[in-house]
RNA sequence: CGGGAUGUGGCGCAGUCCGGUUAGCGUACCGCUCUGGGGGAGCGGGGGUCGCAAGUUCAAAUCUUGUCAUCCCGACCA
C-alpha cells in the first residue's frame, strides 16, 4: 500500500483529487476554478491532442484558430444557445488600468462601447465569420477544427473533471444538406468512441441526449458516456447535429447548382481535458496512476540498483543499448540514473505516475545478462533475458494496453444493470450504482421527477438498437419504445 | 445565492476554550557520513509579519470587533 495515500473504497473523490497531485497532473491554482496542468499532465494531454488531431485530420478536417473574445451581441443571436450559457460567462467589460493610492484599478474612462464574452464555446464567433466564406455549394462542406481554452464560470470545479478554463477541440462542420450534417455528426461521435477505446482502452457507450441534456442550440446532441470506477459516468465527449439554427441566426446561405439560396447544415464536436478525468477513473488503482501504453509519455523507465560510481557506470552501458534497442522501436523509454533518489523511492514515484513498464539492472542482472521487468497494470515481476528485451517489451506493452481495455469492459459489463420496476430502479441504484437500463415514457416531466427523487440523470438512448424493445415506462407505466441509459453522472 | 467550517514555515497539522520563556510537530528542503534488488539511517542546518486591520492589556497565535480569502454541503454544469 502506497503511503499516506486514500483508497479508492474509503474516500474515491479523495483518492481521486491524491492521484492528480501526487503524479504531477496539475494543481489548483490561486485563480479560483482554474488549474495550472503541470508537464507530466501536459504530456499526457499532448499524447491525446496528437492521436486525435491526426484522426481528425483523416476524415478531411482542417485546424484553424478563432478569437478568445465573442461580442456581446453575438451571444444572443440563438436564442437556445444564449439561455444556456448565460449564467456562467466572464464578461471583458474594459481595456485599460491605471494607478491609484490603492494600487492599479480599472480605469473607468476605458469602458468598452460594447461588452466581450471570454468564449464559453465559438459557435457564435464561427458562424458570424462563415457567413463570409460560404457563398456557394462550392464552398462546402466546410471542415473545421479548433484546439482552445474556453471559459465557462462552474460554481464547484474540480482538477480535470470541471473547471472554470479548460482546454479542448471544437470541430465546426457546414454542409449542403441535413443527411450529410447528420452523417458528419455521427462519424465524429465515431472518432471519439474510437480514440476512447483503441488509445485510452476506455470501453463507452454510444447514445443520444435527451431533450432536457442537450446541447443549447442544436436539434440533437450525441455522446459517448463511459463508466467510471466508483459507478458513476462521465460524458466524454458530444457531437452536436445543429440543424439550421446558427445559420438561420446568423445568415449563412449557400447558392444551390440550380442558382437557389438556401441556409448550410451545421455539426460541432468536442472533447476536453476531461478527458484527462476519465482516464484517471478509468484504470488507476489505489497506488496510483495507471496509463495505457498508448498514451503514456514514458512507456519504459529503466531503474539501476547498484552500489557505488564503478557499478552504476557498468549498468548504463547495458542500460543505454536497452534505451538504444527501444527507440529504435519507437517506444518512449527513460533511464532514471539520477543518484539523488533511491531504487525503492524510484519504484514508488514511477507507479504512482502509472508508467506501463519497468526495466531494473542491477548487480545480478550483469551477472546473469538479465533484466527484471515489471508491469504497472497487474503488479508482476518477471526476470527476462537481456537478449530480446525490445521485442518482449514491444509485446508487453500491446498485451497491457489490451488487458486495460477488456478489464474496463467488463468493469463496465459488471455494472450495467437492467431494471423493470422503479423500486427496482431505486434499489439498484443505492445499492449498485453503474449503468441502469429502464424503461421511459420520453417526457422531459418523468425525467426531472426521477432526477430530483433519485439524483440519476438519463446519461443516454443508446444508438445500439438492443434495447429498442417495447416495455412500460418505470415511473408513469406509460408505453415505451426502448429502454435508456439512466446514472448517476460527474 | 442559502447552510456549515477553516485561515499558524513549501505541504499537512497541534497550540486558541483558560493571554505569560526563544511558537511546536510530521513531512519536504540544504550539508556530511554510512547506505543502495520496494518510499533508508544518524548527526548537523535553514526557513514564520500566526490571513488582514483596528481595539482591550504590562503582555495577544490565544480575548473583542470588523474585514478578506478559501474549503465543504445544496441550486447550475463539458
Amino acid at each position: 500500500m502506497a503511503k499516506n495515500f486514500p483508497t479508492r473504497k474509503d474516500n474515491y473523490s479523495e483518492w481521486y483529487n491524491e492521484i492528480v497531485k501526487r503524479a504531477d497532473l496539475a494543481e489548483n491554482s490561486d485563480v479560483r476554478g482554474c488549474m495550472v496542468i503541470k508537464p507530466y499532465g501536459y504530456a499526457i494531454w499532448e499524447k491525446m491532442q496528437g492521436a486525435l488531431d491526426k484522426m481528425f485530420k483523416d476524415t478531411g478536417h482542417e485546424n484553424a484558430y478563432f478569437p478568445l473574445f465573442i461580442p456581446k451581441s453575438y451571444l444572443s443571436k440563438e436564442a437556445a444557445h444564449v439561455e444556456g450559457f448565460a449564467k456562467e460567462c466572464a464578461v471583458v467589460t474594459h481595456y485599460r488600468l491605471k494607478n491609484s493610492e490603492n494600487g492599479v484599478v480599472v480605469d473607468p474612462e476605458a469602458k468598452l462601447e460594447e461588452e466581450l464574452i471570454v468564449r464559453p464555446t465559438s459557435e457564435t464567433i464561427i458562424w458570424n465569420t462563415y457567413k463570409n466564406w460560404i457563398q456557394s455549394y462550392r464552398d462546402l462542406p466546410l471542415l473545421i477544427n479548433q484546439w482552445a481554452n474556453v471559459v465557462r464560470w462552474e460554481m464547484r470545479t474540480r482538477l480535470f473533471l470541471r473547471t472554470a478554463e479548460f482546454l479542448w477541440q471544437e470541430g465546426h462542420t457546414a454542409h449542403a444538406t441535413k443527411e450529410e450534417a447528420i452523417e458528419e455528426t455521427e462519424k465524429m461521435l465515431g472518432v471519439y468512441s474510437d480514440f476512447a477505446e483503441n488509445w485510452m482502452a476506455v470501453s463507452v457507450l454510444k447514445g443520444k441526449k435527451t431533450e432536457t441534456e442537450r446541447f443549447a442550440g442544436a436539434l440533437d446532441t450525441y455522446c459517448i458516456e463511459a463508466l467510471m470506477q466508483d459507478g458513476k459516468a462521465l460524458q466524454a465527449g458530444t457531437s452536436h447535429f445543429l440543424g439550421q439554427n446558427f445559420a438561420k441566426a446568423f445568415d449563412v446561405t449557400y447558392a444551390t447548382k440550380e442558382g437557389k439560396n438556401e441556409h448550410v447544415w451545421a455539426t460541432s464536436w468536442g472533447v476536453s481535458t476531461r478527458l484527462m478525468g476519465a482516464l484517471i477513473m478509468s484504470h488507476s488503482d489505489d497506488l496510483g496512476l495507471v496509463l495505457p501504453p498508448k498514451i503514456a509519455p514514458t512507456q519504459v523507465v529503466i531503474v539501476p540498483i547498484y552500489k557505488g560510481e564503478d557499478q552504476l557506470n557498468e549498468i548504463a552501458v547495458k542500460a543505454n543499448e536497452i534505451v538504444d534497442k527501444l527507440r529504435a522501436k519507437n517506444i518512449s523509454v527513460k533511464f532514471d540514473n539520477r543518484n539523488t533518489h533511491k531504487p525503492g523511492w524510484k519504484f514508488a514515484e514511477y507507479e504512482f505516475k502509472g508508467v506501463p513498464t519497468r526495466i531494473a539492472i542491477g548487480p545480478r542482472d550483469l551477472q546473469n545478462n538479465t533484466v527484471e521487468v515489471a508491469r504497472r497494470d497487474e503488479l508482476t515481476k518477471e526476470v527476462v533475458s537481456i537478449e530480446n528485451i525490445d521485442t518482449y517489451i514491444e509485446n508487453l506493452l500491446v498485451q497491457i494496453q489490451e488487458n486495460l481495455l477488456q478489464k474496463n469492459k467488463n468493469h463496465r459489463a459488471q455494472n450495467t444493470h437492467t431494471v423493470n420496476t422503479y423500486e427496482e430502479f431505486k434499489e439498484t441504484l443505492s445499492s449498485k450504482g453503474g449503468f441502469i437500463l429502464a424503461h421511459w415514457d420520453g417526457t422531459s416531466e418523468t425525467e426531472e421527477k426521477i432526477k430530483k427523487e433519485t439524483k440519476a440523470t438519463i446519461r443516454c438512448i443508446l444508438l445500439d438498437e438492443s434495447s429498442a424493445e417495447e416495455g412500460m415506462c418505470i415511473y408513469t407505466g406509460k408505453p415505451s419504445k426502448r429502454k435508456v441509459v439512466f446514472a448517476k453522472a460527474y
